[in-house]
DNA sequence: AATTACTAACTGACCAGTCAGTTATTTAAC
DNA sequence: GTTAAATAACTGACTGGTCAGTTAGTAATT
């Protein structure tokens, strides 16, 4: 994945298996920074190295092309998060700070940062899109850090909260930088130091959310 | 403003006064809520109760029509804020609060909350109105809160911090909410208390930002 | 009567989506 | 192993609808 053309550029090739995921993978590059009405069907077929009949050949059209972006590249980083989780052994906080992390680093440090930036845009032009993503991704991500945060409660590692409100201020700056990292911050003048942000906001949240003996 | 429609339906009338800040209120609507390019002139104008062709003798494009609609809907908040910051009296930690609770009501509560989220979606496409956003809205509201903590740093109330980072931290879940609540938040079926929500981070907040004695 | 705010029909560019034709590949026949 | 027919992946020119922007004309106001 990631390169939009083929080995062999002597000629066309007839490529039925790679073409939807090499579609796929150009109109992410596109949709994340243009929006999806800023994205032309031309460019995005012109860089994934097909003509645009060849994307009507995979998608039914430019709505449906969308729909698939969001899906499957993003549903799969939430599985393997949830199954990170489901492994997982040790303190709750570590593993809340894990799938910090982990995700800053899939999804924060990546083009698939541009998803969560792509669908608050989108979001009222695409209302079944955005109940898919909020059934799909957001709540599953969402519960995972809910589900800590009470067992860490009920163990008694954290201070008795509100585990889901707890859990919209942990996640509320992480996806936050992850916005604004895919939007104004590149044209910000003030530049700031990413994992010392994401280092800071974790000291500090556990720093209140600890028991102190 | 914000009616669409003049008092007197009887026929139309020559309004040069009142028409520009009727096309931009009606601009605000449709542009935060559809983005851009999805916003149609024909719909702006029938929303101000004119035809498209008056758009057009007061403002030179579509594009600086919206150019106009950020300028004009939110640089004022940011000079109000700055006077309420001036005229202060009391602790930086009540001086943060005020400016936080604020900008909610003023901001987030209201439709001038889809400014943020309309810039995040558009600063791709519209590179110098980033700039302008993040010059004249942004890095002012940051400013003021970076001088707060300052402030609180050197007279003692606050524990010693980086006091750009403090204020990324600080704003981030305030703005964060704003951008969700004008998008995702509205399919959302989980809903949460607001208030509760802002009160929450700023007890965090200063818990941990506060000089224990 | 002159001025000008305003209208609405018009234009032209753009682009999603289509389809008739082209070419790589497979199958089958010799 | 070579050639030919059949298949299906792929192309790019085309179409029709949409919409930003224009302008000739209308009507409120002075």
């Amino acid at each position: 994945m990631h390169t939009s053309r083929s080995n062999c550029d002597c000629k066309w090739r007839r490529r039925k298996e790679a073409r939807p995921a090499e579609i796929i993978d150009a109109a992410l590059d596109l949709f994340v920074v243009k929006g999806f009405n800023a994205t032309k069907l031309d460019d995005v077929a012109r860089k994934a190295g097909v003509s645009k009949g060849t994307v009507y050949l995979y998608f039914e059209s430019k709505e449906s092309l969308f729909r698939e972006v969001v899906k499957q590249i993003i549903v799969p980083e939430v599985e393997k998060a949830e199954q990170k989780a489901a492994e997982f052994v040790g303190s709750q906080s570590e593993l809340l700070k894990l799938l910090m992390v982990n995700w800053w680093e899939v999804v924060g440090k990546t083009r698939l940062g541009g998803i969560p930036k792509l669908m608050v845009s989108e979001a009222a032009n695409f209302p079944e899109l955005a109940e898919f993503y909020l059934d799909k991704v957001v709540s599953r991500a969402r519960n995972l850090v809910v589900e800590s945060i009470k067992k860490g409660v009920e163990s008694g590692e954290f201070k008795a909260c509100d585990p889901v409100a707890t859990a919209r201020l942990f996640l509320a700056p992480v996806v936050f930088a992850v916005i604004w990292d895919k939007s104004l911050a590149t044209y910000d003048k003030e530049d700031y130091d990413r994992d010392e942000y994401i280092r800071m906001h974790a000291n500090n949240f556990f720093d209140g959310l600890l028991q102190t003996k």
